[in-house]
DNA sequence: CTATTTGTTTATCC
DNA sequence: AGGATAAACAAATA
């Protein structure tokens, strides 16, 4: 499920327990979300070290213990935090739980194309291109994008984590929705003035998307492509337009747009 | 039984 | 050689 609004939803979860000293940490060390991770510094490892911090990045959370430790998390398509009471017993999707004097911290996610580690001493921000809800990400960091990806579809450009970090399969296409962009459109032949409306609508949606759903996964406006881009016989939320979505896969993921609005 | 899924990596093909 | 596309990963759901 999660892009960069949902990862946050679920950082936050976690986020009232910083400062809490870890009593034990376990996990199935077999489970393939460790597959880049040390097992034993993710379980005994951090027995007696305290939960200092955690920060997102795009898709990508960091979790800080003492040392410091930093532990990458990645949700994947169904990977989700939780909070149990202390001595909760594990269920079958639950790879990694933390735990501490007042509360279980559960990693849980049946699919497991998520991922717990590697770990690491140093701060991983250093290494990283600014997320899209980064002051840094600028109509300026679009063009450079832009500049790299000129045989490819949007669609596929925005999906690049490297270049939109935190932009997944929903808010590419509210985004392009936005733009009034096709998604199979080719950078190359980009209207002048395509880049700045790209950057505008990638910050707006992220900043909206991050104010509905961080505190408590609220609903999106109706307004948005997001609430119709599902439904059978879908239609086009732009006041007026009433024009019924295409769905096609493009880049590889099923996308959604209005084929009147976008061109 | 088949097709679908809001993600990423690896292999393959131009 | 570089870049795009398809397959693979795994499990639930319709």
């Amino acid at each position: 499920m999660p892009e960069l609004a949902e990862v946050e939803y679920y950082r936050r979860r976690w986020q009232p327990f910083h400062g809490k000293k870890i009593l034990a940490a376990d996990g199935h060390p077999r489970a393939r979300v460790f597959r880049d991770a040390d097992f034993a510094t993710l379980t005994t490892g951090l027995a007696g070290r305290v939960f200092r911090d955690s920060f997102c990045h795009g898709k990508q959370m960091f979790l800080v213990f003492s040392g410091p430790l930093f532990v990458r998390v990645h949700l994947g398509m169904t990977g989700e935090l939780l909070v149990e009471k202390p001595g909760y017993e594990p269920g079958k999707h639950d790879h990694w739980t933390l735990r501490l004097k007042s509360a279980t911290l559960v990693f849980r996610d049946p699919r497991m194309f998520g991922r717990v580690g590697p770990a690491s001493t140093t701060d991983p921000r250093l290494d990283l291109p600014p997320a899209v809800d980064d002051p840094r990400f600028t109509a300026e960091s679009v063009a450079r994008a832009l500049a790299r990806r000129r045989a490819a579809p949007l669609k596929a450009v925005l999906l690049d984590q490297s270049l939109f970090p935190g932009i997944g399969n929903w808010m590419a296409d509210e985004i392009l929705w936005r733009a009034r962009l096709h998604p199979a459109r080719r950078v190359a032949d980009l209207p002048p003035g395509a880049p700045k409306r790209l950057w505008q609508e990638t910050t707006e949606v992220a900043r909206a998307a991050l104010e509905t759903i961080a505190p408590d996964w609220g609903d999106l406006p109706d307004d948005w492509l997001m609430n119709h881009r599902w439904k059978d016989g879908g239609i086009c939320p732009r006041p007026r337009c009433h024009t019924p979505l295409a769905r096609e896969t493009i880049a590889g993921r099923t996308t959604c747009w209005c084929p009147r609005c976008q061109v």
